[in-house]
DNA sequence: TTAATTGCAAAGTTTTTGCGACCAC
DNA sequence: GTGGTCGCAAAAACTTTGCAATTAA
């Protein structure tokens, strides 16, 4: 879509007094148009689209750097790899499609809520949080 | 404590039909001795003591085959190795300290409730999930 | 008895790192 | 100019697996 217009992540690692080189600015990229949850061996492929001399080294130094400074996020499904998505400061959730692998967000600001509140009572001050849900679909024509 | 009584963990094997071994026996009651969340090689070192014959390979052969059968949970904290504890039926969430790296358990019913709603809502059965709340400390002294 | 399990060592996966060349600031 | 970054290849960290010997049922 838009090819020379600097991406709000950019944006964001520029702001942390980041180095910009070519290619952190290529996975930046990769991120800012991933809508799924790639693991680093997928960024490197669509990665290499753009800059085919890319490394794998790189792009793990890289998506620890980002993951570091909080652009991305880290996650983890069970299978192993690590995968990333941007940070959008929205927090939301995953609910896993155990069956077709298929990945939905969703938010709930009752949930965040009520988290905030089981921190407190525990006395810690909530800094994050990861919640996966793991299920099957009610669709009976449920396919991918 | 109690050294022949036969643990939970075991009978819950026994009546899946697993074939009891000593190794398998020794892994029971390491996690069934355990409060905490060991990784793959704390729980061969626990397991050692009981049987130092026992190996690495055996050990994550086990943890698989309990995690599949269900009788243990697999844990990940973020840190790239695979945690284990005993599954207790009752649904737990849990809350890390991240300087002291301490985890707490706690069980909240309403938020069981809630996503059980969430879930469905989105069109999906609830089969298991993850909530891990990343925390500091509100109390000043905390050290560990 | 016999199919399942074990220990060992080798191999597979995922991630990190040392180093000389190179580049952003 | 120079300290940070890169690519490469080696290694580290974690996990799985083939095989011959052993064992539970």
């Amino acid at each position: 879509m838009d090819k020379k217009k600097i991406s709000k992540i950019e944006k964001n690692c520029i702001e942390k007094g980041m180095r910009m080189t070519g290619q952190r600015r290529v996975i930046a990229r990769v991120l800012s148009d991933s809508q799924d949850h790639p693991d680093v061996e997928e960024i490197h492929r669509r990665a290499a689209k753009l800059d085919s001399q890319i490394s794998i080294a790189t792009v793990y130094r890289t998506l620890r750097l980002f993951d570091t400074a909080n652009v991305i996020d880290r996650l983890e499904f069970g299978d192993g790899r690590a995968r990333y998505e941007l940070n959008n400061e929205i927090n939301h959730y995953h609910l896993l499609d155990v069956k077709s692998g298929k990945v939905v967000e969703f938010e709930n600001q009752e949930v965040d809520r009520r988290l905030n509140e089981i921190a407190l009572n525990l006395g810690y001050r909530l800094m994050g949080n990861r919640l996966d849900l793991y299920c099957t679909s009610l669709k009976p024509d449920s396919n991918e």
